[in-house]
DNA sequence: TGTACATCAGTGAACGCGCGTTCACTGATGTAC
DNA sequence: TGTACATCAGTGAACGCGCGTTCACTGATGTAC
């Protein structure tokens, strides 16, 4: 890549960082400028239609950006979760520390699920229903899982992990912006151990699974 | 009330509905002005401040209201839900039903509780707090429960269930905005399906429930 | 009941501000020979 | 290697627009007597 290249690049990934990083701090994508995103990096606002069309534009390209790290982390997750016995605990605990250690992708996804840009609420769909596809192909070589017959319901637990886990990721997040020092850490060890609970709920419903409806 | 404290009354309201459907209608409660919400009605932007001191009380007086209505839907709901027989599909069904009915309660909690306005964000809070333990209370008096012996798993059940409640209600009227015709309600049956699945998932987990990790 | 004054929901003009977008430009980098 | 031209990321001025908020006002309703 030439020099005119690279350059180019740096500027084009620092506006989506920038977007990422204003849209993530308490307010909502839909309600950033195009002007701050340009200000924030250091260029004039005319520079910004060198790389997207519109916000919209950068809107998606984050969205792609963001789902494949999620996708990535999840997998890791994946294997440890599905073991089901007292890994549990160690796997949400890794789960936590990897929000904490880079929390952005998950608001991200979370609040524009259902935000307020219609092209950026597409994007985010198509994705989950990918991660949701993804974890599904995680869990299907676990043994406990030997229980469903009906090959859609493998798909229905992922989707029932996929949204626990973006639940618990904005609790954890959310947190952290309510409370500090000991009151922070009860409400993260409250939370920990609901979330533990909330998947053994889960794959006790699994290892007694039969298809039909609960006696 | 007199005739002057009933009219305004009346504005006072007509704003709030205003905001509601103006916020739900694919753009976000933070990206929604005050001037267009007093058009809206067909008041003069000035007119707002008799009424509000600015959008953000607005919002926080919406959260209260939106969350009685979803605390007596989900009061009514929750008597079914639990029976856990044979009625979780008639009981999802009339779920399903009152979100057809009244779309935009569930679309603004949902879309708001992670949105760009933080006042409304903690309302938003602490009013799923409230439905959570509503929902527990009203859990307690079915057998299946009994097996619980941690006070604190009840609340865990509870919290798993309205966070799937939301998950449902806006994955439903997402479908809406996405299909028409014979594939939307092809696509309403798969989510009925889905939903009554993972229902029955987790009260065979309840019904297995002995306080420890799975085996 | 009638009168005189008080209250106050809604009006309309005006303001300064940040916005998205246009346009002609500059000057460093790339390319052809 | 050196020169002459092309490309194009970033600049800076300018625009019209909708925004939140202020202010003095109007006139219907409420209240005191």
């Amino acid at each position: 890549m030439s020099i005119r290249d690279e350059r180019k690049q740096q500027s084009r990934q620092a506006l989506l960082d920038a977007a990422l990083k204003l849209s993530t701090s308490g307010r909502s994508f839909s309600s950033i400028s195009l002007r701050e995103v340009a200000r924030e990096v250091g260029l004039v606002p005319t520079a910004f239609y060198r790389h997207f069309q519109d916000m919209d534009e950068l809107g998606q390209e984050l969205v792609d950006q963001v789902a494949l790290y999620l996708k990535n982390v999840l997998h890791q997750l994946g294997q440890g979760l599905a073991q089901m016995d007292a890994k549990t605990e160690s796997s949400m605990q890794l789960f936590f520390e990897a929000i904490d250690q880079n929390p952005t992708p998950w608001i991200f996804m979370i609040a524009e699920r259902w935000g307020g840009s219609d092209s950026v609420r597409r994007a985010i769909a198509r994705e989950i229903e990918f991660l949701v596809v993804d974890l599904a192909d995680d869990l299907e070589k676990f043994e406990i899982v030997q229980n469903f017959n009906n090959a859609n319901d493998l798909k229905v637990l992922s989707n029932i992990l996929i949204n626990l886990y973006f639940t618990w990721a904005m609790s954890w997040i959310s947190l952290g912006r309510q409370y500090s020092d000991m009151e922070l850490e009860l409400q993260k060890l409250v939370l920990k151990k609901q979330s533990v609970t909330q998947v053994h709920l889960i794959f006790k419903g699994i290892s007694n699974w039969s298809g039909q409806s609960p006696a």
